[in-house]
DNA sequence: CAATAATGTTCAATCTACTGGACGTGAAAT
DNA sequence: ATTTCACGTCCAGTAGATTGAACATTATTG
């Protein structure tokens, strides 16, 4: 069964922020609350919900809409979407490619 | 009916970057999928979308992993996350409360 | 103030993500 | 080399999100 979640607080506070970036950016563009949502492909509903800072919506439906409201998502960041993709996957490469807890304590438990 | 939908380019490379940022901080803590996944409450099927950039992930539980992962959300800009959800609430109050567009067409049109 | 439009809210039907279990694969430790 | 376990993947059942329409409630324009 799908149980009911809790959330951190740290989660909430930033669905919130997110959902308040998105309506803020919404407006500044004078665009309506059915405008943006035709554009983004979801009903009013629904981004009614983003905007609230509801934990339960698809994060693509919230991205895509962050995207039409001019919400930067990582784009604050010095480097491109593409190219920051590309750099992580690298990264990503040079690690491990799985997680082992050696059996004998290491000297990181304190 | 809820149409299977599309995303921005913009869009997609938003929610690799964030899968990606979640895997690279769960390894670097030394922590495995279903040690993430019991801690933020989901299973470890959901968490591997997550981690693969699914855009059908409810955003709540992606960020939660987020959180536990170590991944910053909006902490990365300089107001604390409180601070900021408040800054974001007073500028709301400072915005008309509903976007309405004028029938005399304004010269913004071109 | 009146008219109009945007937003807030509810709801049943429908669509879909989530789960937990299973199995196979491959990598890390002994 | 062998063992162990993390990871990748599939699946049916179930809980829950999405929708679209309706209606109520503001807010803005004339």
């Amino acid at each position: 069964m799908k149980r009911k979640r809790t959330y951190a607080r740290r989660t909430r506070q930033a669905l919130s922020i997110m959902g308040k970036l998105i309506r803020i950016g919404r407006m500044e563009r004078g665009m309506t609350a059915q405008e943006l949502a035709d554009r983004a492909g979801i009903s009013r509903t629904t981004l009614h919900n983003i905007e609230k800072g509801a934990p339960g919506v698809e994060i693509g439906t919230v991205f895509e809409a962050a995207s039409l409201a001019g919400v930067p998502l990582f784009e604050n960041d010095e480097t491109a979407l593409s190219a920051e993709n590309a750099r992580l996957a690298e990264k990503l490469t040079l690690l491990p490619k799985s997680v082992r807890t050696s059996r004998t304590e290491v000297d990181d438990d304190f």
